[in-house]
DNA sequence: GATGAATGAGGGTTCATTCAT
DNA sequence: GATGAATGAACCCTCATTCAT
């Protein structure tokens, strides 16, 4: 019963811990000896185990990806009438950067870095294909029924779905400070989900 | 003729250098000698200035606060009409963002830090009151004029004219890897400023 | 069929590996890891065939001298004439170290250390007792045919002979470089071995 | 009267401990921390001066040839009979090596790497023109003399008279194990100067 | 015999900062 | 104001070795 009996479960505790270290101090501040604390690993594990930093830091950025494509996935989309589509799709990219924000800092930290280690990764392209053909037949659903407006293009759409929420929750604390305001209020994210929702859907209507 | 004759211009280029360094590597990554060495002045002089790191990171923050802020106040948006006003702010943001990606990198840092340094600025704070009661006047103006929407807060008005661009280039090294597909295209962009535009005065119309 | 079928071989393969690694990396420059992985071996066997990395070495080096000895019994000296004796010991010496640089690479390294590897070797000693005696006997052979001068120990002797080409080849890249020629060019060491013979034998007429 | 007064001689110090422990561990078993210890200096200066390891290592290493070549020109070889200027520089560089091992284990560690750090260095091979220079006028006035034989190259001569000592020393560890015997007794030791003034007159004697 | 996982000590290097001048 | 030299702590990473199976 000792501690290297599940190596899954250290490989997996490992990368658990890195992600939170990466998501509070962004990459260059990580300190690997945090990350082995907080894992209560083998500082040795990491590299054992990711072979460095940078290659721990890719397999969390990663895996935050799949885990967000993967719940995106379980919204089942296709099978919803199409402005309710794009709507869910919103108010559930809204809630997942509410309740993750270090996928959000992690974000941050790869766009710093001018995604240098996802340039390294197959898995996270073809991730992403299928979201992109999701959305082009959502699209095309709504414009042959008569409620979409012809033209958009699947990608833009979803970079104005998802970033509509991003500004505000990413900036919330430089934002929170030149305002002198509370943006986290539950009123205030309340107000911001129904404002970001119209939008969408003044912005499609053919 | 030595090189300390003009202590303002060293201060200068230290600030200079040092935004330059806190854009690129964030600031965590950033180097106190490397700033020195771009500054082309001695490391001793960036804490004879500055203090230590953070404070030169929260200078080089404040100037880049005063200085989006001084050239939008050029714009002199409270002489325009309200929808113009409004497309112009948000054309100015995003020619801004695009023009100096510094910027967007400094507020990505400073958000990694959860504000930490802008909580110690007066300055900043003060500099914001103009640009929230300018936005707050311009829609009085709108909806007196009966083409605006009541019920519009100006802070959440801002928060989507600067937020709408945002993610698009924050995240543009993400996005393009993950979407294989090249976002900083001229076509793409103009494409994106037209969206945007588009976007806001449907939210808006009365 | 599997991998650990053969435990000869797998012990063989892995002194073949270290004695690669060691030569090319000295003592300690060299990395276990490596020569397992070389040895396609796991890391664990280094240590359960031969204690440690110093085990490790030691053995290298032994082989290493069983190898050289046994080529040069082959020579079968004895029966040569004295004058020819020693000039086919002297050339196959050369040749010897031209073959099998690793080997000069290994007494460099334990030249290093000291030889404390090869103070634990009863059977390194032993090794070379026959040797001296086969010289022992040329040399008198030599001298009672009145064609070798007397006095010669044939310890010192062996050292010259083994000397003359071993300052050029185990100093080749130093040497390459500081005079900027090439010392491995094949008219350079046709020449050399010339060279060697002549100075061999003027050396001991009588 | 503090410890940084004279930063000449802190680098100084450096290279001494430096070239100490290099010399005694070869460059992968040298240890910075002993290097900076020896020192008595703080092991970033180490880096301030050198950059890393390697280049301290060549600092070392140019050193010691430097100083070899200089006390070889205080010989004057030139100014003498050529038979005598050949003698008095085998001596020269049997007694330079016993005097200065460390000379000979750098050597031995560079040779180990290929000389990797030489090729980088251009001072050490213009420091060696002088001696080809040298070595080819002796030859000449030797030949015009009627004394020496013709057709003999410089930079093979030379190679001849450093290394008819070079592996009896540099080799004294493992060669007295093996023949159990001390190569470093005095009468050995004045025993092989003799032999090798004798073996070099010998071989030059037109 | 053989293996993947694990370890603690220490490797070279770099950090932001400060000293004396 | 300005400088080269100096510092100690900590950085990421790797070492030879051993554990449990």
């Amino acid at each position: 019963m000792r501690k290297g009996r599940d190596p899954a479960r250290n490989r997996e505790r490992i990368l658990r811990a890195a992600t939170a270290e990466f998501a509070r101090h962004g990459l260059g501040g990580a300190r690997v000896d945090r990350i082995a604390a907080r894992a209560g690993a083998n500082k040795r594990m990491l590299y054992y185990y990711y072979g460095n930093k940078d290659g721990l830091f890719l397999a969390a950025l990663e895996e935050q990806y799949a885990r967000i494509r993967s719940a995106e996935r379980a919204l089942e989309l296709e099978h919803l009438e199409p402005r309710e589509a794009l709507r869910r799709l919103m108010l559930f990219t809204w809630d997942y950067y509410l309740d993750h924000p270090e996928f959000m800092s992690l974000l941050a930290s790869e766009n710093l870095h001018r995604a240098g280690h996802l340039r390294k990764s197959r898995r996270v392209r073809e991730m992403h294909s299928p979201l992109v053909k999701t959305l082009r037949e959502i699209l095309r659903r709504g414009e042959r029924a008569g409620i979409f407006r012809g033209g958009v293009d699947p990608v833009q759409l979803y970079i104005s779905i998802a970033g509509e929420g991003y500004f505000y929750l990413s900036n919330r604390y430089t934002l929170s400070q030149i305002f002198g305001r509370d943006l986290m209020a539950p009123r205030a994210l309340a107000a911001r989900a129904r404002h970001m929702a119209d939008m969408l859907v003044a912005a499609l209507r053919s």
